[in-house]
DNA sequence: GCCCAGGCACTCA
DNA sequence: TGAGTGCCTGGG
């Protein structure tokens, strides 16, 4: 990897494994716009960052040195090796292998965990336009602007906030969600501890919020808190899996859990995210058979 | 007009 | 303990 400042702009080169638009469409974040067929607009980490892609250099601005190793560096997890996943991955069957050569840029951002969590309440029985609108008007409600467009709220920003505030939002039944979500954070659920807690500790503690089962525990692990070795199962994950490997057959979760954990590790979640983006892109097992 | 969407809680056996 | 069902809302 290397990096030059020129006028507030970053310009990488020398990178691998790495497509802005794989990584933001691979449904792991809400807050990003495509603003030309090769630029993305992101709103992360109190900021608003434009990237854009070519060749064999991305840039981004408005972004200096500074911010680039602050920030971003770590935000899009430019520092692991994703090479060696891939190819750790690629060797465990001929399906992996297509799938991280379908989506090979994929990245997993670095999210905070507060903003994850509470988007991932929201997820729930929700599409991603609805998503992402809703989190936008969070945001232009309760944040604070920046550069024209509303930074994600923090805790104390939303500390006051009702349950029919939320509703008001049309979050709908995920309103009351949100309030337990703040209250829990408030008290037993304290987001900076739990960062050194142990994963299977961590879930159960996130679960004590309503409206967090497990998918949204292990979306908020992954991406909040970076515990790759998760297998955060969607009804996506859930069809894919079932067409790849059990035949086109009804499986629960736990099987699919226990068949992701034995095949795939500690890299499990990395394994989710190619089968996501290229079950998703070429509707593999839309239509159940 | 109905069905579904990147789940979860609640109820009832 | 597991299966069945309702849920806000908007788009197809």
């Amino acid at each position: 990897m290397k990096y030059t400042e020129t006028d507030n702009k970053i310009i990488l080169t020398e990178f691998d494994s790495f497509n802005i638009e794989e990584t933001l469409e691979c449904g792991q974040c809400f807050r990003f716009e495509k603003t030309d067929p090769l630029k993305y607009e992101i709103v992360a980490c109190g900021r608003v960052l434009n990237i854009w892609q070519q060749e064999d250099k991305m840039i981004f601005y408005p972004c200096n040195t500074k911010d680039f190793e602050e920030i971003w560096i770590d935000y899009f997890d430019l520092n692991t090796d994703y090479n060696a996943i891939k190819e750790k991955l690629s060797k465990t069957d001929d399906v992996m292998k297509r799938a991280v050569e379908y989506a090979s840029g994929i990245r997993i951002l670095k999210q905070q965990p507060f903003e994850c969590l509470l988007s991932f309440i929201i997820s729930q029985n929700n599409n991603i336009p609805r998503i992402k609108g809703i989190i936008g008007a969070l945001s232009q409600k309760y944040g604070t602007e920046s550069d024209g467009k509303w930074l994600f709220p923090q805790y104390e920003q939303l500390i006051n906030v009702t349950e029919e505030d939320y509703f008001a939002l049309k979050m709908g039944f995920r309103a009351k969600y949100m309030f337990d979500a703040m209250q829990k954070i408030g008290t037993e659920v304290n987001l900076e501890k739990l960062k050194a807690a142990q994963t299977d500790e961590l879930r159960s503690t996130l679960m004590l919020i309503k409206g967090v089962g497990q998918k949204v525990a292990d979306c908020t692990l992954m991406f909040g808190f970076g515990r790759c070795e998760v297998f955060p199962t969607d009804v996506w994950v859930k069809r894919v899996m079932e067409h790849l490997y059990f035949d086109g057959k009804d499986t629960d979760i736990k099987t699919i859990h226990a068949f992701a954990k034995q095949r795939w590790g500690d890299i499990a979640g990395y394994a989710q995210q190619y089968l996501f983006y290229y079950a998703r892109t070429l509707k593999i097992g839309k239509n159940k058979s």
